[in-house]
RNA sequence: GGCGGUGUAGCUCAGUUGGUUAGAGCACACGGUUCAUACCCGUGGCGUCACUGGUUCGAAUCCAGUCACCGCUACCA
């Protein structure tokens, strides 16, 4: 925890506990491992948080259905299959947030109390459709607006008693109840000012104007708390209510690092956070009410929020890009992806080849083409022919750096600059164009062996400097490139290392490791199997 | 209904303020090589740049309209 180095604070939104991480799921949180991996690397000391949001009407129920006598125990028994599947999936996250942890239940009430103290809550009655499921509620025209849609789309007329609700299609109830409300209403000028002012704020362009265009139509106030159950935060200063679930969600990124504790030192270094990556789908509340609620608790902002979007599936049968559906029984399970390509390959796979801030295609074809050009073909092959040749010639070593290393080569002018590349990719959640960087020096290598053919100066005892050269220069180059591939294969880059016969850790910045030189040479090697086994048809 | 986006080779995508025969990678075909995971290197074909019309000496790139898909939004403006 070096206090000199730059804090770097990411997160991934806490996921739902009623259902278990899927293909999407993971996709968010090996984008931010990425980036959290990359920021490290590059000497900031980083924060990766992550968790679960364990509280709503919702989560209570289906602890009794499934038998849990309280929704605590339900949650619990969910756990592992977050815990697991960040692990296999080589998720470095720094703390594991649960809304039901009493440091985060502190935090909210803290949270509630500033903006009650602040006059920024209120106690009023609510009168309208409420969607027990979502815990959602909706105005007359929403609900009217979505039955005529449905109407127009051939589908028979609701209860008007129970009109369906416009997101998840099942019956409202007609709700009067007291809540209390959050002055949401009060922010829709300062949300467009800080917009404005801060253009990189919502990533991308295109979500940011999304959302101005919503805020430009006016805010209302928001109801924050519910009392027709009582599985949440309670008000600390009205015990008959429970906060609303976003609300107590979205405090999440602040009580993780101690707000509302007796020691909000880690708070006050850390905040506001760097970046918090969500889906397309939650940018409404991390873009508008998460802000709002911050500039009424007096808090700086969140220096950006990126939207990912989401995995849609290729059909290979019609080519037609579908959404992920159960009933279309297209549905991708993260296990099944790591059985065919394994951990290193997933995570290369979907950060290099979506583009994320879209809604991306992925199919099995493209994951067993990208596997094979990309790594059998190009860097798994390229790493073993290297050390195979280098074991060969010099003796089950590396060739000592020659004394002429610092003279341009291929492979030299392919590395020079590429960090700066690199980096100004990564930091803009370009990973495909970062992949393609680290692409070019890889292409740069096999190119290099082809044109100098070591194994014919192998032949030549005249030529044994200029084998050593050659050499030397492509074991540089690999060494290189996998510490750029790092952040993407952490374990596949850590065996790449243990086989060049370099140190596990690393100590020095990524910038400083791509500088062209660092590998002394001399040291034994080892070939291994192959890192990326290649995958037949 | 309004606002916005997308539509470029079989696939994933680039195409700057309009300018020579439209690009990359992968896939495919052929040739070369052998250190390597039948790998790597070279060569090649591949596209009416969604459609129609317009502006221009010249448009994938600007304008209008049409179609398809997607996102946000909506009591009227």
């Amino acid at each position: 925890m070096a206090a000199d180095k730059p804090s770097y604070y990411i997160t991934t939104p806490i996921y739902y506990v009623n259902a278990k991480p899927h293909l999407g799921t993971a996709y968010c949180t090996v984008m931010t491992d990425v980036q959290a991996r990359f920021r490290r690397a590059c000497g900031y000391d980083v924060k990766f948080l992550t968790g679960m949001d364990e509280h709503g009407e919702k989560v209570a129920e289906a602890a009794e259905k499934n038998g849990f006598d309280t929704p605590q125990a339900w949650c619990d028994s969910m756990e592992p299959a977050f815990a697991d599947l960040w692990r296999a999936l080589e998720i470095s996250n720094d703390d594991f947030i649960r809304t039901t942890q009493p440091r985060h239940i502190a935090g909210v009430q803290k949270f509630l109390k500033v903006l009650l103290d602040r006059g920024y809550i209120y106690k009023g009655a609510y009168d309208g459709w409420y969607c027990r499921p979502d815990e959602t509620y909706f105005t007359d025209t929403q609900v009217h607006h979505h039955e005529e849609e449905r109407l127009a789309a051939g589908e028979a007329p609701a209860d008007p008693a129970h009109p369906l609700c416009p997101d998840c299609d099942r019956p409202l109830e007609r709700i009067q109840e007291e809540s209390w409300f959050f002055k949401l209403s009060a922010f829709q000028q300062p949300l467009l000012d800080f917009y404005a002012a801060h253009p990189d704020f919502i990533q991308p362009e295109t979500r940011k104007n999304e959302v101005i265009s919503f805020v430009s139509g006016g805010l209302k106030d928001l109801s924050i708390s519910r009392s027709t159950f009582d599985w949440g935060v309670p008000f600390p200063f009205d015990e008959d209510h429970v906060a609303y679930v976003w609300v107590d969600a979205l405090i999440n990124y602040l009580t993780a690092l101690g707000y509302g504790s007796d020691d909000e030192a880690e708070f006050r270094r850390r905040w506001p956070a760097q970046a918090h990556i969500v889906g397309k789908d939650i940018i409404r509340f991390h873009c508008v009410i998460w802000p709002a609620l911050l500039m009424a608790a007096d808090l700086p902002l969140p220096e950006k929020v990126f939207a990912h979007g989401f995995l849609t599936v290729r059909n290979e049968e019609t080519g037609k890009v579908e959404k992920m559906s159960k009933s279309r029984g297209n549905v991708i399970a993260p296990e099944e992806v790591m059985d065919l390509l394994g951990v290193g390959a997933y995570r290369y796979y979907f950060m290099s080849d979506v583009v994320h801030g879209t809604d991306a295609p992925i199919s099995w074809g493209r994951m067993r083409q990208v596997y094979n050009a990309d790594l059998a073909n190009s860097w798994g092959n390229l790493v073993s022919r290297a050390l195979n040749m280098s074991i060969k010639y010099f003796d089950g070593c590396a060739p000592a750096r020659p004394g002429t290393w610092d003279e341009a080569t291929p492979l030299k002018d392919a590395a020079d600059g590429v960090y700066g590349r690199y980096a100004a990719h990564m930091e803009t959640f370009d990973y495909q164009g970062a992949a393609a960087d680290i692409m070019q020096i890889v292409s740069a290598a096999n190119l290099y062996i082809e044109n100098s053919a070591p194994w014919a100066l192998a032949k030549d005892p005249d030529k044994a400097g200029e084998l050593e050269l050659v050499l030397w220069n492509v074991l540089e180059a690999i060494r290189i490139a996998n510490e750029l591939y790092a952040p993407f294969m952490p374990a596949i880059s850590a065996e790449v290392r243990r086989r060049l016969g370099l140190p596990a850790e690393q100590d020095a910045a990524l910038e400083e490791l791509c500088q062209w030189g660092g590998l002394a040479g001399g040291q034994p090697v080892e070939k291994g199997d192959p890192l990326f086994p290649r995958l037949q048809d």
